[in-house]
DNA sequence: TGTACATCAGTGAACGCGCGTTCACTGATGTAC
DNA sequence: TGTACATCAGTGAACGCGCGTTCACTGATGTAC
């Protein structure tokens, strides 16, 4: 029951869990006002605790919208993966399913998104094996791998798995940012996505 | 002579152009820090002006950047267009070449390149036809026409343009936030580029 | 079961800071006669 | 060519604000005996 950190808040003193409280109020803001409009105290403010808090669970500010991308990587990842259960094994749709979600997610939460995939924004201290990237990595090159009919991992399925994770980068990008309304509708992204699926397994 | 804003300033009052000049500083603030971190004050430290003067030329900050994405707008404009001179009509190269400037523009100004196409964040108050994009887009289009020998923009000729611009924008993107290395190489980002445009052309 | 105490996770007030913006001003420039 | 004056494009000081973070504190909780 305190799986929903929306709803708890024991006491005056003393959350249920007042790390992933905050996590979420930050998601929350980041979505609403965008990454750079996010202040601690705000989270504080929806959170409904003191603006010293936070200093318990996160070193600062930073660490804060750090802990935002790892949650939501992870549940990126998750969704993907979840995407696949049930789809018949070297099925085209499979990677038409993981680039669906791919494209949901980046509607869904279009801040979080575009966070995540530019974090850290130009430090020279950004890691280089970053938060979400390679286990997505490999599962879509395990997956066209399969589809190909290949047993390992050669350069030709990390050519093609690249260019799919690039155009459903793309299209998550020109969607969420509204540009030139690259698709009237709905069923326009079902079109590019198989469009895409077919000619670069092709 | 008055044509390169980083050089001129004339005197202790009026300079030569104070607003391309603050255009300038913004830019290249925005690239060292990001968007997020660019202040009018240092824009002005950097053009070696009082904090008061950007107000003669521009309403307020978020003009400023707006100034900036304009500028950037254009000169990506111009530079697609400048990448298909000389090349014969009806070549697959032209795609090619329009993809690689695209790219190149963005590894060039990476954090440029982001703010010209998140914004404006996320106020409603965004106009439905967004500086850059359109003219871009009918730029492709018709290259796309020609090279499929069509006279006429179709709903064909308009998907495989989206495409195209989906691909380029998503591998832009993952080339300048460094995910996953996708590209080990200068080589693989042609490959890429050359085999997307002959799989969608196809 | 009851008490003593260490630890944990909050409070709330305060700090110094840099920011965006405004203000009355003033030096430089262009124009009319 | 010279003077008077309107306009332009800067200055520099000041403002109020919200921010990130720290501090000494205190209430709640868990544990040992």
């Amino acid at each position: 029951m305190s799986s929903d950190p929306t709803i708890q808040k024991k006491s005056g003193y003393h959350h249920g869990d007042l790390r992933a409280q905050l996590i979420e109020a930050t998601r929350q803001l980041v979505e609403e006002k965008g990454p750079d409009h996010f202040s601690v105290s705000q989270a504080c403010r929806v959170a409904g605790v003191s603006t010293a808090a936070p200093y318990r669970h996160f070193r600062n500010k930073d660490e804060m919208l750090r802990s935002v991308c790892e949650e939501a990587a992870e549940r990126h990842f998750s969704q993907m993966k979840a995407a696949l259960e049930g789809l018949p094994e070297g099925d085209l749709e499979r990677i038409i399913a993981m680039g669906r979600v791919y494209v949901g997610f980046a509607q869904a939460e279009p801040s979080v998104f575009r966070l995540m995939f530019s974090w850290p924004h130009q430090s020279g201290a950004m890691s280089p094996e970053d938060a979400a990237a390679p286990p997505t990595k490999t599962l879509v090159e395990t997956e066209v791998a399969k589809l190909l009919g290949k047993s390992e991992i050669d350069s030709d399925v990390k050519l093609r798995a690249t260019m799919l994770w690039t155009f459903v980068h793309g299209l998550s990008f020109l969607l969420i940012d509204g540009k030139a309304k690259v698709c009237e509708f709905e069923s326009d992204i079902e079109v590019m996505l198989s469009e895409a699926a077919r000619r670069v397994m092709a």
